[in-house]
DNA sequence: CTGAAAGCGCTTACAG
DNA sequence: CTGAAAGCGCTTACAG
């Protein structure tokens, strides 16, 4: 492979010209310029990268941490969306991505995690970072480098979505089509930050609409479709008077879907399911799930963007990354099963 | 941060000493052994990477290079599950996964891409190299940088998922159920070279019960879900007499379900469904798809694996990964359908 | 068994 | 406007 050494002999000039000129540093002779790039050209130079790194002190390379906690991080498709995001934002600004999946416990993260952020080889971190008891931005923090967090945990720059708003959003929804008898399949609150506020904002939509949130009931899923099928069976079978149950993800209100299905009832013509995170299947299933866009893609461009504020020693704010509700098919007034039910039971 | 200069003047020796200590040569007292670790202990010392690359020539960099063709690329359940296997071997041998999703059209894939694999940052590649109009693996041959491609293409080196035997696998089940009118989805040739081996294999399926292949109506979709539905209401209105549908993918079949449902029928009673992938969701939607599993994360464990025989100069054999079929609910014996189609025709 | 020295390929003050 | 030289932090023949 051709170095700068080549190009400087070739063009007749010193390595520090080629250099400056390829940096574009100004003064310069449109003629040296013309003699560097020919050179370049004819021997097709490309940097060497860590030769570059090393002298500057600089990578391009942007770590993207998603820690492995549960095994839903590759089966869970919201993931591989934020990747999407951050992806075409990176590729943008010519960094390149470094994928680290670190294995996260309450004593922190890897040793092999925290040999590459000491390594020199990472000039910014994006990590998803929403579990309380550990963070894979302390090695972060303590090695000095940049670094952006999406979710409510790790470090002062943050990306969040804003759950409160999609907890809100879907509470209303529901309400406001007539449903009183609403369950709600949840994760336990140490698991995940966003799920506190998710909650919080149905309480707030639940009070909002005058209702009591603390009257209705609820059960602890883990964010698999499985989960989700046993959950909506419990609450369906302790309250069998049900119209609507919200989920705080999709894949559980899947599950939910199911869990109707097996007790002979429908979707939404007896119980009205919501979910959460608009995943790309959930247009598409039978039917199809009213849900919250939490426009995923968006918080990753919106992190990548962040870092290079920070890079630029800015202090950016907060990004809230406002949520939408989706309305689809799986979710419908109650009336008309109230109207049916005697009969429906009937004809059993 | 602590270099190895830091630790030789701790430890009272040279760093060439401390060098070889650490990349354990062997030739060395036990006392400096443990003058110099305990130096790196102390200083908290972690070796630079973007030095130890200058010098060595090696970054311990692998490539993922998934090629940015379809949409489908960030929305493909099965993409994610490939990322997996890669990346629980490449943790698991030190090496770090650099994340490349270059643009790619009949001109070659874009030029920060190729900077990319001539920069030095490098020391291999795994590629999905699948479409037969451009290679991502021209640039690395080209660079001399080993690989290993996860397809049809690109290079000598290979991991393929078995695609005939898992089109045998689907077309002989279902044919074995009892099903002779059977209509196929599938995906224009030219876009993907694994779908023409499962074409192949269906073929294969057909022959060896005696059934003529080409008798089966085709039509094309485009692997979405949409596609699938369309592509069966198109089977189904134009051949109301079809059984059974093949799906090449599980995205489409999916459709397919909803477009048998919308014509008022229900799966697998009146239609089987079958689909290929074995994606997180199939085992959970309804009814729960037969389909093919790709073992879609041996596939990347399996590339990754190569790659490292590929160092060590060894030239491994084309792997080709068997596939399973997994039978579930989607599909059935056609023969209550015959029984009940007179009467429940009567009935509506 | 250990060290001095050159070199990996770039960048960057510093001079001129 | 251009160049000589030092330096980034490591590794690796080569000596001893």
């Amino acid at each position: 492979m051709p170095t700068l050494q080549d190009v400087a002999h070739r063009a007749g000039v010193s390595t520090a010209t080629v250099s400056k000129v390829l940096s574009n540093t100004p003064y310069f002779t449109d003629q040296t310029r013309a003699k560097v790039m020919q050179a370049v050209e004819e021997l097709g130079y490309v940097p060497h990268l860590a030769a570059r790194a090393l002298s500057k002190g600089k990578t391009r390379i942007i770590a993207v941490v998603f820690p492995y906690l549960y095994d839903t991080l590759f089966s869970d498709p919201l993931v591989l969306r934020i990747l999407e995001g951050i992806e075409s934002e990176t590729s943008r600004q010519g960094y390149n991505i470094l994928l680290s999946t670190p294995r996260l416990n309450a004593r922190g993260p890897d040793s092999h995690y925290k040999q590459l952020i000491q390594s020199g080889y990472i000039d910014g971190v994006i990590a998803l970072d929403n579990v309380p008891f550990a963070s894979v931005l302390d090695p972060v923090r303590k090695r000095g480098i940049p670094a952006v967090a999406i979710g409510y945990y790790g470090t002062d720059f943050r990306v969040v979505s804003d759950d409160v708003s999609g907890g809100f959003q879907l509470m209303t929804h529901v309400l406001g089509l007539g449903h009183r008898r609403v369950g709600i399949i949840t994760v336990p609150f140490n698991i995940h930050y966003s799920i506190q506020h998710r909650i919080a904002g149905l309480r707030a939509g639940a009070e909002a609409v005058g209702v009591d949130f603390d009257a209705f009931p609820q059960v602890d899923g883990d964010f698999s479709t499985d989960s989700g099928e046993a959950g909506a069976a419990k609450l369906l079978d302790a309250h069998p008077d049900l119209t609507a149950i919200i989920s705080l993800n999709d894949r559980m209100a899947m599950g939910a879907i199911l869990a109707v299905r097996n007790r002979g009832r429908e979707v939404p013509r007896d119980v009205t399911i919501v979910g959460y995170d608009d995943i790309p299947i959930a247009a598409t299933i039978s039917p199809p799930l009213t849900t919250i866009d939490q426009q995923a893609p968006e918080l990753g461009r919106s992190a990548m963007r962040m870092l290079l504020d920070v890079f630029g020693n800015h202090s950016p704010e907060l990004v809230k990354m406002p949520t939408r509700l989706i309305v689809r098919q799986s979710s419908a007034a109650p009336a008309r099963w109230r109207e049916e039910v005697a009969t429906h039971h009937d004809s059993r």
